[in-house]
DNA sequence: ATTTGTGCAAATCGTTTGCATCTGA
DNA sequence: TCAGATGCAAACGATTTGCACAAAT
C-alpha cells in the first residue's frame, strides 16, 4: 500500500500506515496517532507523524478534514461520503457512502471548477440546545 | 443592535459592529478585521476584537465558520446559506439563501439532534487541478 | 460604586521548519 | 552511495489569558 504510493516503506510509515487502516473509517488527528503510536511501541516523533499524515493525504491514502476547532483530521475513508460533527466532543462520525444528496448548487464562479462537496452535519445532545 | 444583545455599548464594540455590518454578507477574520478597525482611525486591540467576534457569535449576529485553513472566520450573514471556498486563496463566497438542497441526511445517533448542516463546496481554478 | 470591558504582553496550542543524523534502494 | 526520511528543538501563527486600568450602568 505504501509502496503502491511510490513512498518509501519506512519502518515508521509501515507502522503508522498498520495503526491507521486496520480498522476502517478512523478519524485522527496527528496527536492521537502519536499517542496511539506510542502506546504500541512504536518510536515515531511528532514531526514524522505530521510528515506521513500529510503525504498520505497527498497520496490519496487520506483525506484532511478539518471541520471546527483548531485540528485537522485525517479520514481513512477517502470514498465520496460526509460526516456528523459532535459540537460537544468535537468527534467526527461518517455518513454512509452514498446516502447525502446536494441538490440545486449554484454555478461555480467564472473559470472555477468544483473540487469536492463537504457537507457537515452538526448534531449535539438533544437537551443541551 | 449591540444593546438589543444585551451588550454594553462600548466605543470598540460600536465602532467594529459598524465595519461589520455596514456591508452584507462579509467573511472576515480577526486579523481582517484588526487592520481595517485601524486604518479606520478605531482604536482597537486584537484582545478585544477577538472577544467582540465570540460576544456577537453568541448572540447571533454573527456566525463563526471555520472551513479549512487554520484561520476562523465570522460570517455577517446568518441566515440559512451555505458556501464556496476558494481553495487557492482561503476565500469564502456566499451561495444565495435557500438554493441549495440537501436530502437523505440520515438520522442522527440516538439522544442527537442536528444543531445545523453546513455545506462547504471547494473551488479551484478550471486548469490547476 | 460596582460591574463589565479593554489593552498589553506573555502564554498556549497545533503545526511547521532547519538541520544534523540515519536508512533504504 | 546518496537521495530521501527521521528526530529534535526552536520557530510560527492564530488565538487565549492574566491582570491592571478605564469606562458604562
Amino acid at each position: 500500500m505504501v509502496r503502491g504510493a511510490s513512498l518509501r516503506p519506512t519502518r515508521q510509515r509501515l507502522a503508522l500506515a498498520e495503526l491507521l487502516f486496520q480498522n476502517r473509517d478512523r478519524h485522527v488527528s496527528a496527536e492521537d496517532l502519536y499517542d496511539e503510536a506510542r502506546s504500541n511501541g512504536a518510536d515515531v516523533s511528532l514531526a514524522t507523524i505530521y510528515n506521513t499524515l500529510h503525504q498520505f493525504t497527498q497520496c490519496g491514502l487520506l483525506r484532511a478534514i478539518s471541520i471546527d476547532s483548531t485540528k485537522t483530521y485525517f479520514d481513512t475513508n477517502t470514498g465520496n461520503h460526509h460526516h456528523f460533527y459532535i459540537e460537544e466532543t468535537d468527534e467526527v462520525i461518517d455518513m454512509p457512502e452514498g446516502y447525502v444528496s446536494v441538490d440545486n448548487l449554484p454555478l461555480p464562479p467564472n473559470g472555477m471548477e468544483i473540487s469536492r462537496v463537504d457537507v457537515v452535519v452538526r448534531i449535539r445532545g438533544k437537551s443541551t440546545g
